[in-house]
DNA sequence: TATTTACCTACTGTGTCAATATGTATTTTG
DNA sequence: CAAAATACATATTGACACAGTAGGTAAATA
């Protein structure tokens, strides 16, 4: 399950997609405007720079930008990032020593199929594809939502029951 | 990424899938063969049991039985037993209420095409499928082997790097 | 120099994972 | 009936990740 790290670091990358014009875009906007505590979106947005995906400026007038075309994004390179290897076991992952019941063992290529099935999805899509889904900000700030509301999962609102 | 309880549940599955005629197979000795604890292995049949998937009989002679014929189950219902909800957010999860931003949020698209993806595969999936690709026990014993090293993902031992 | 911004370190509370430990209940066998 | 073998039940543990919060430092602009 994708944590609010990862789906929280796309939609970042989203908002900064749209800003591509306007130079930096201040993480205050970003977390005020998506309803996200900026304290936790600066861990978030850390990792993301250290990883290469955006790049801070310091100061006034700073903020983030992307370091690349949306076009240039594979999904899966942003959630690998943020939530580690994309692979269903651990004996996938990459520099993991050859499992000793590979040889014999029933399940093995049942997730070697659903590992390449995954990785040709979050690699196949682009930053630039989800750009296409959007709908005007007019009608999501008419609707007269707070930021509070447009959230769509801490996972602890939903989580009981 | 799917846990040792995932994983081992399969395998309990496969044990028992073998053991078809020859009535039940106690937990011991799943155990012994696989290298799994045998006490973590009864966390793990206490929820099969409970959850349909196998019946147990206690006193001598007891141990464990599949409940239906192997091509009765979709691998999926067997990982969702074990893992909960095989939905890649949390918001695609069953019985939560609809997220508000639904109606606008980029990245849902992708979300319900993946977990659409996903759930063809498991489901689509059977017991079956997976005794297929066994080869004959002879050649796994013969290797010389020690319970041990056939375990495959404790996650403990290749998880330090 | 003051303000604004990113950046850094540390801490917290809740929960899950992967077990371990210790017992209870039930069935067969001697 | 007693003993053994089995499943079933409850509690605890240590390590770790998730989702934050708190309080600061460094750099750029006005």
């Amino acid at each position: 399950m994708i944590s609010t790290k990862g789906r929280y670091a796309i939609r970042v990358m989203i908002s900064l997609a749209e800003n591509m014009d306007n130079g930096y875009k201040t993480l205050r906007e970003i977390a005020e405007r998506q309803g996200i505590s900026k304290k936790y979106l600066e861990i978030i947005v850390r990792d993301m720079v250290s990883g290469g995906l955006i790049v801070g400026s310091r100061g006034k007038g700073g903020g983030y930008r992307l370091a690349r075309q949306p076009e240039e994004y594979p999904i899966g390179e942003i959630i690998e990032l943020m939530e580690g290897p994309l692979v269903p076991v651990a004996c996938l992952e990459e520099g993991v020593a050859t499992c000793p019941r590979a040889m014999y063992c029933e399940t093995l290529p049942m997730w070697e199929e659903y590992n390449q099935m995954t990785h040709d999805f979050f690699y196949g899509k682009r930053l630039s594809d989800l750009l296409q889904n959007k709908k005007t900000d007019e009608r999501h700030e008419a609707a007269g939502m707070t930021e509070k509301e447009e959230n769509c999962g801490a996972a602890r609102e939903a989580s009981d029951e």
